[in-house]
DNA sequence: CGCGACCTGCAT
DNA sequence: ATGCAGGTCGCG
């Protein structure tokens, strides 16, 4: 479920069940995660307090009270679960325990997470952050005349923009009206701007469903997405039929008649 | 650039 | 059985 929404959401969980605390063990339960925190960064965790939780783009940043950083990336299918039921659900390939006897897993059925431990706080190239001030229409143009790319796999440059992935960029595409398949070099001012307050816009809408939804099973609206995995299904702006490409190996979803290139 | 690899589960 | 999935990296 990881997009910068559901990353967010993930993060305020984790920073409620982990500011404060120290690690007291990490179990590490699928090779996948071993690979990226081997059993010697695993044990050199013990012992560590945790003094904030931060999200950059998808990522998660776990401060450690000694300068160092805890790096997790939910990739496709992570998430966090708490409470930690006794029985672990086979789909747990994480667990810290802490001080206080609370604990916190990594559900992850496709276990592609990846959980690092980093020195100090980990360099990154990543662009800002899709809901930040600093993603100024400015900022975007001058980032995507540089290239020549279709915009959609654009915003999937985690370098340009922080935080988007494969849905919303699809439906923050089809919020400002503009075909996925224009090059980035290519869109006039006013369209980026447009583009601007769509993403913001996607996201805050996102983050809202989010907070509503968190954590709970049952009842999603069915009218979540615009366009995404509405292929064949009307344009609820005109009418007219969803397409599906394929861009950067990735399906994209949008109107060919309500957007244009 | 696109494409496979990394993993597992789900729908067809 | 096949193909697909909300992500990213490294390869040719």
């Amino acid at each position: 479920m990881p997009e910068l929404p559901e990353v967010e959401m993930a993060a305020a969980l984790a920073r409620r069940v982990a500011t404060g605390r120290t690690i007291t063990s990490v179990l590490v339960r699928h090779r996948a995660q071993r690979r990226s925190l081997p059993p010697r960064d695993a044990r050199a965790l013990r012992g560590a307090r945790v003094t904030a939780v931060e999200r950059r783009g998808k990522a998660q940043l776990f401060r450690l009270s000694d300068g160092r950083a805890l790096l997790v990336h939910f990739r496709m299918t992570g998430d966090w679960l708490h409470p930690v039921p006794r029985r672990l659900p086979a789909t747990a390939r994480l667990v810290f325990t802490f001080d206080d006897g609370s604990r916190l897993a990594l559900d992850d059925p496709r276990a592609l997470s990846v959980i690092s431990l980093c020195d100090g706080p980990p360099a990154s190239r990543a662009g800002p952050d899709a809901i930040a001030p600093e993603l100024s229409p400015t900022y975007l143009a001058a980032a995507l005349a540089r290239r020549r790319i279709p915009i959609k796999v654009a915003l999937l440059d985690q370098s340009i923009v922080a935080g988007i992935g494969n849905i919303y960029a699809s439906e923050a595409l089809w919020r400002s009206r503009i075909d996925p398949r224009t090059p980035s070099n290519r869109l006039e001012p006013p369209r980026v701007r447009a583009l601007v307050r769509a993403i913001r816009a996607t996201m805050a809408s996102a983050l809202k469903y989010q907070e509503r939804y968190y954590g709970r099973e049952a009842r999603e609206p069915a009218n979540r997405f615009a366009v995404y995995d509405r292929e064949g299904k009307r344009c609820r702006r005109c009418g007219s039929t969803i397409s599906r490409i394929v861009q950067a190996g990735r399906s994209s979803y949008f109107c060919r008649s309500c957007q244009k290139r």
